[in-house]
DNA sequence: TTCATACTTCGATGCTAACCGAAGCATCGA
DNA sequence: TCGATGCTTCGGTTAGCATCGAAGTATGAA
C-alpha cells in the first residue's frame, strides 16, 4: 500500500510562508543572493540560509557561486511550471497573499514567468502562433512547423542552439492570471529574451511584471496578430 | 510588495503527510467516509476529522452528507489536475512513499485519475483521439470536431449533457507516470465510465489501477489505434 | 426508548520546525 | 595581513500544530 508518489514532502517545501516567498521571487527569472531572498521574505540571513539548503536538497533551487556571492535560482523549467500552476490554482480560490494592488493590472497584462512571458500577451502570443501556424500539436506536445523555424530564424533567433538542448523547444505552462495556456520551453525564453534585447519591452524591478514601450506594442501586435 | 497569490496556504495544506495520504486516496475518484481515510492515513478518527475540515475549509475537499455517513470527495477537477501534476513533479525527482511496489506496473498500465483514465493507456488514448482528428487544438484548449461528436454519440456518450454542464468537455490533464498528457474533462470522464459500464474494465479495490479485461483490451486497441 | 454507529468538539500533550543571536568560514579589496 | 562582506553552522528558545483521550451530537436500528 501507500503505492505513488509522495506529495506531501513537496508540498511542505512550498508550505511554509518564507519558502514560498521565496521561490515566487525566483519566478521573476533573475538568480538572487541569499541576503536578496532573506529581504524579501523578511527574514534574517541564518533563517533563509537555512531554508535555501532545504529548497536545495529537495532540488527545487540552484545555487551558483560567484565570487563572494552565492546566486539562488529556480532548478529548471519544471519548477517554474509547477509553482505557476499552483499559483493559478491559488489565485481561483481567492487566497492572495494581499487584497489586489496597484501592481495587479501590469501583471495580468505581461510579466516574467520564470523565463518567457506569461499574462494577457502570454496567452495571446501563443493563440497567434497557433493560428499562424508556426507552432501545432494538440494537448502538451507542441511542435514547431517547417515554416514556423523559418520564420523564428527571420527574427533572429538560433534554432540550432535551442534543439541542440535537452529541454524541450516548446512547452505549455498555465497562466494563473487568464487560466490558459501560453509558451514555455526554449522557444518562449528565446523569445522573451529577444523582446527585452531589442528594447520592445523592459523588466520593472522588484516585480514580475514586463512593460511594453510604444514601438514594442507596435512590433507585438505586427508579429503576433490577433485571430480573427 | 508581497504580490500575487500565496501559494504557501495550499503547499501547506498538501504538505501534512496524514492530508496528503488522504487526498492521494481521493485520487481514486470514490467518495470515502471519515472512518475509511482515517485508516488510510493511519490516524484516529478525531485527527482525521481535523484535518477533513481543515481541507474543507481550503476548499480542496467536499463533502455531502448520507445517512449518518459522510462521503468526501475532491472538491472539482481542479483539484485533481493539480495533484496530478504535483505527483508528475515528486515521482521525477524521486519522492515516493515507498520504494516502488508490485502493483506499480499497473498503476503506470492504467489508473484512475478522480474521474478519469489516466496512465499509459490515458495517454494512448488522447493520441489517438487527436490522430483520428476527434479532438483538435493546442496547448490546452482541446475542442471536440464535429466528425468526433459523432463518433462519441455513437459510443453511447450524451454529448448534450456533457455541454450543458458548466465544465469543460476537454481538457488535458499531466500524467505523472508518462510526463505527457491525457484526457480530463467532462469527456475523459465519460469515457472512463463507459469503459466501466460496458465491462471492458474495472477497477482494483483499494487501488487507482484499472484492469481491462481481455475483450475491454480488444475493444479499446479497436477505438483508439494507434497513430502510425 | 434504548443502544449502536458515525462523526465532531474540546482539552491536554508532545514534537517538530521556524526563528534568531553568536560564532565560524570563505572570498575579496587594500 | 587585515578588515569587510557574504553566507553557513551551532545552540537554544518559542510557537504552532498534529495527535489522541474523553465527552458531546446526530442518525439509524431495534
Amino acid at each position: 500500500m501507500k503505492e505513488g508518489p509522495d506529495i506531501a514532502q513537496i508540498g511542505a517545501l512550498i508550505g511554509d510562508p518564507a519558502r514560498a516567498n521565496m521561490l515566487t521571487a525566483l519566478m521573476g527569472g533573475k538568480a538572487l543572493t541569499a541576503t536578496e531572498l532573506a529581504g524579501t521574505a523578511g527574514i534574517t540571513l541564518q533563517t533563509a540560509s537555512s531554508h535555501l539548503s532545504k529548497l536545495e536538497a529537495g532540488g527545487l533551487i540552484s545555487q551558483r557561486k560567484q565570487g563572494r556571492h552565492r546566486y539562488f535560482a529556480l532548478a529548471d523549467d519544471d519548477v517554474g511550471l509547477l509553482l505557476e500552476s499552483l499559483m493559478g490554482f491559488a489565485a481561483h480560490r481567492g487566497f492572495t497573499r494581499h487584497r489586489t494592488g496597484p501592481k495587479d493590472p501590469a501583471l495580468r497584462k505581461a510579466r516574467v514567468c520564470y523565463n518567457h512571458l506569461a499574462g494577457d500577451y502570454g496567452v495571446r502570443m501563443l493563440d497567434s502562433l497557433v493560428a499562424e501556424e508556426v507552432i501545432t500539436g494538440a494537448g502538451d506536445d507542441l511542435s514547431l512547423t517547417d515554416t514556423g523555424a523559418e520564420k523564428m530564424t527571420a527574427l533572429g533567433i538560433d534554432l540550432s542552439a535551442l534543439t541542440r538542448s535537452r529541454r524541450p523547444v516548446c512547452r505549455t505552462c498555465l497562466d494563473w492570471s487568464e487560466r490558459r495556456s501560453h509558451l514555455a520551453g526554449s522557444l518562449g525564453q528565446a523569445l522573451l529574451t529577444l523582446f527585452l534585447d531589442k528594447g520592445w519591452a523592459r523588466r520593472e524591478t522588484d516585480s514580475r511584471a514586463v512593460r511594453f514601450t510604444g514601438t514594442g506594442e507596435k512590433e507585438f501586435a505586427k508579429l503576433f496578430p490577433l485571430p480573427a
